[in-house]
DNA sequence: AGCACGCCGACT
DNA sequence: GTCGGCGTGCTC
């Protein structure tokens, strides 16, 4: 202490000297240290431009100190404009960055994602091919050529894309076989008003909505589980909180996360109605403009409710009082390429940094997130009755041993037989079966080959509306050959098993007269193609939706009242610690479609198992005898949320080097109590990309620190540059 | 991430 | 003998 007193002193002698430290959106370790030129100031926050070997980087200023002189540092470059990345934001980093055993620059790559944010406006190059062969053509160029086919990448995607180091793409670039070009005030977002009347609510709505007003006026965080059935009105209660905030602090901002494919015109349009203010959005769709837009208005406080996906998440919030993460539960605010988080773990921890509240709100709530209400660290909120008249529907099992659907077909005959009634009473039914597609296995009848994807080894689905066959996880497809690829034979490749597009062809087969429709990702792969469906929906124009998950989410149909599971068994089975959770999500979401205004609705399960404990449990409505039972399992075994899991996933450009990290890194883990390392195991996915792939799955007890330990074991090995490696903390995917 | 260095196979 | 591709290591 004595010492620094008296390097502050001394330096004060001779003219303030001062070191910045400076974080830069690449992976390394730490910031580093410059030192800021006479003239220059500098806060924590600030966007700098430092030399960083040859060249000049845009980083974030971390930290200042007094310059004791005891390093030569590089004197920063120059500083930049635009809104400095606030402290909460900046803490956000350097927690994530320890909590996902990642480097905090990776993580604040997430954070710096408007490149046009600042005023020097940069831009990006993009690499396209020219047509021209390069003079020397390699297999690695080869490859990069082939990816560049995808369209117009950065040198480094490329590189990726192609499985080989960025001087292979930089030599292209050189040679002349890909050229680069590059792609380039905003008006602030209309202030809610919080003062406009809400729809009137429910006495439960409103017992929701008084526990919630109370948590805002207490200020500082506090985490709430809002827990209501399908059609309670959860929206129309949160916004009390999000009301009753604004009303006390006008200028607080507000992060309401939405999964991606919610984040529609009526869901926006619905917080129009009620704040007469369009919140700002944020999701991978917008366009460079409105991601600048958004991006600056944050930062500078200037928005105030903020609709945006997963990665909104990450978004300099200058005033950050409350996190809303609706359908807390649904699986795709698990981010797993790239950065591995969960959004809305990261939103809780966001919530404690700044000192702001959460509301997690869901119609069946992950165990995590009832676990944490029933300890007394989230306050639970329960809306049980439906708003209007509606109830929840009658729920029945199918039992297909007995009703067995023809040879080809997929929906038995009293399922049928309640389409039949309900379409003909001038009512809507939802078919759904949570596969895309038309068949999920093509195989050969003359040889018994199956068509599989070349990378993955996964079988290739038919797609008939394409011709196509594709690979789900790769993207990989190919026209649907005539010949069998195995013995030459012409026509004998046929589908197996359903799809909606063949569930759908047996409706259309067996209801002439009525309009079937499919809803899943392939015929609405954006908001807009999700908002015609749900249109021509809501007037009536379809009898007969068959839809995937897409089509389980958040809709109102109120002229839907017959819901049939196509096969309520698929994801009963496997590996993942979640698919029983996950089914029982997906059935109450998808049967909680049937009957929402006045008509009751029906649900009919079509089920091999109808004895199947979550099956029974959904039949009767008992939500607590199916998640008693799941506790149970997870407690017993020590899994999440009364254990902890992380996994480590390396993968490497040939099989033998995968195979010889993996060992390497196994000698490598620390031995530690309630610490179990399993594996290495070949991924379910073995290869990817080109790229072979290991695993190791930890397995912790709860009170351990699984992010310290991967630290730990990844700072004791080195693994060859050829070999990437991840870290996964509490994986919810066992690919 | 991006840039330089240096090793190794292949062309004047 | 150089040329140039591609893996390795370093950047305050």
């Amino acid at each position: 202490m004595a010492i620094r007193q008296q390097g502050a002193a001394l330096s004060g002698l001779f003219g303030d000297q001062t070191k910045a430290s400076v974080l830069f959106p690449m992976p390394l370790p730490e910031p580093f240290d410059y030192a800021v030129p006479d003239g220059l100031t500098v806060q924590p926050g600030d966007h700098v431009l430092a030399p960083l070997g040859k060249r000049l980087v845009w980083g974030v200023v971390w930290d200042t100190a007094p310059d004791d002189g005891s390093r030569a540092l590089k004197p920063l470059a120059e500083t930049l404009g635009g809104p400095p990345l606030p402290a909460g934001t900046r803490t956000l980093v350097d927690w994530a960055a320890r909590y996902l055993v990642e480097s905090p620059g990776v993580v604040l790559r997430s954070v710096l994602r408007s490149a046009s944010a600042l005023r020097p406006s940069p831009v990006i190059t993009l690499l396209e091919p020219t047509g021209e062969a390069p003079p020397r053509m390699t297999p690695a160029r080869q490859a990069v050529l082939d990816a560049a086919q995808a369209g117009p990448m950065t040198a480094a995607d490329l590189a990726r894309a192609a499985g080989v180091s960025g001087s292979v793409v930089k030599g292209l670039a050189e040679a002349g076989a890909l050229k680069a070009f590059e792609v380039a005030t905003d008006p602030p977002f209309d202030d809610p008003d919080p003062y406009r009347e809400g729809l009137p609510l429910t006495d439960t709505q409103e017992a929701g909505a008084v526990t919630l007003r109370r948590m805002i006026a207490a200020g500082g965080f506090q985490a709430a589980l809002l827990d209501g059935v399908t059609g309670s009105g959860k929206t129309e209660v949160y916004f009390e909180a999000i009301a009753e905030l604004l009303k006390r602090e006008p200028d607080a901002q507000i992060l309401v996360l939405l999964p991606e494919i919610a984040l529609t015109q009526a869901v926006i349009g619905r917080f129009e109605a009620r704040f007469n203010a369009a919140p700002a959005r944020w999701h991978s769709g917008i366009g460079d403009a409105a991601r600048r837009r958004t991006w600056r208005e944050v930062a500078s406080g200037r928005a105030r409710i903020v609709a945006g996906a997963r990665s909104a998440v990450f978004l300099p919030f200058a005033k950050l009082r409350l996190i809303i993460v609706d359908e807390e539960h649904d699986p795709t605010y698990k981010q797993d390429e790239g950065l591995v988080y969960h959004a809305r773990d990261l939103a809780v921890a966001r919530a404690k940094i700044e000192g702001a509240a959460a509301i997690l709100a869901s119609a069946t709530p992950s165990l995590e997130s009832l676990v944490n209400a029933e300890a007394g660290r989230y306050v639970p909120i329960r809306l049980t009755a439906r708003a209007g008249s509606a109830l929840l529907p009658e729920i029945e099992t199918l039992d297909l041993r007995e009703f067995p659907p023809e040879t080809g077909a997929w929906l038995s005959e009293p399922l049928v037989q309640a389409v039949a009634e309900t379409v003909g009473r001038g009512e809507q039914a939802l078919l759904y079966l949570n596969r895309r597609g038309f068949a999920p296995l093509v195989l050969c009848k003359a040889c018994g080959h199956k068509m599989k994807s070349p990378e993955t080894d996964r079988w290739l689905v038919e797609h008939r509306y394409t011709g196509r066959l594709v690979c789900h996880v790769t993207g990989f497809s190919m026209p649907k050959p005539r010949r069998c690829p195995s013995c030459g034979e012409p026509d004998t490749l046929i589908g197996v098993g359903p799809g909606v597009e063949r569930v759908a062809e047996e409706a259309r087969h067996r209801f002439p007269d009525a309009a079937v429709e499919v809803f899943s990702s392939d015929t609405a792969a954006d908001a807009d193609g999700v908002r015609g469906i749900v249109e021509r929906m809501e007037r009536g124009e379809i009898d007969i939706l068959v839809g995937t998950q897409i089509a389980a989410k958040g809709h109102n149909f109120p002229r839907l009242t017959l819901v049939g599971v196509v096969d309520a068994d698929l994801g009963l089975a496997g590996g993942d610690l979640r698919a029983g959770e996950r089914t029982f999500q997906t059935l109450v979401q998808a049967s909680g479609r049937a009957g929402r205004a006045d008509r009751p609705g029906r649900a009919i399960l079509q089920t091999h198992q109808p004895e199947h404990e979550a099956i029974q449990a959904l039949v009767a409505g008992d939500r607590e005898a199916f998640l008693g039972a799941e506790r149970f399992m997870r407690e017993t075994l020590g899994l999440p949320p009364f254990g902890r899991l992380a996994a480590l996933i390396l993968s490497a450009p040939d099989e033998k080097l995968a195979d010889d990290a993996a060992r390497m890194i196994a000698a490598a883990a620390p031995l530690a109590d309630g610490v179990q390392v399993l594996g290495p195991a070949e991924a379910p996915l073995a290869v990817v990309r080109g790229r072979w792939r290991r695993r190791f799955l930890i397995q912790a007890e709860k009170g351990v620190d699984v992010s310290a330990y991967m630290r730990a074991w990844t700072e004791r090995f080195r693994a060859p540059s050829a070999v990437r490696v991840s870290v996964d903390i509490e994986p919810h995917s066992f690919l």
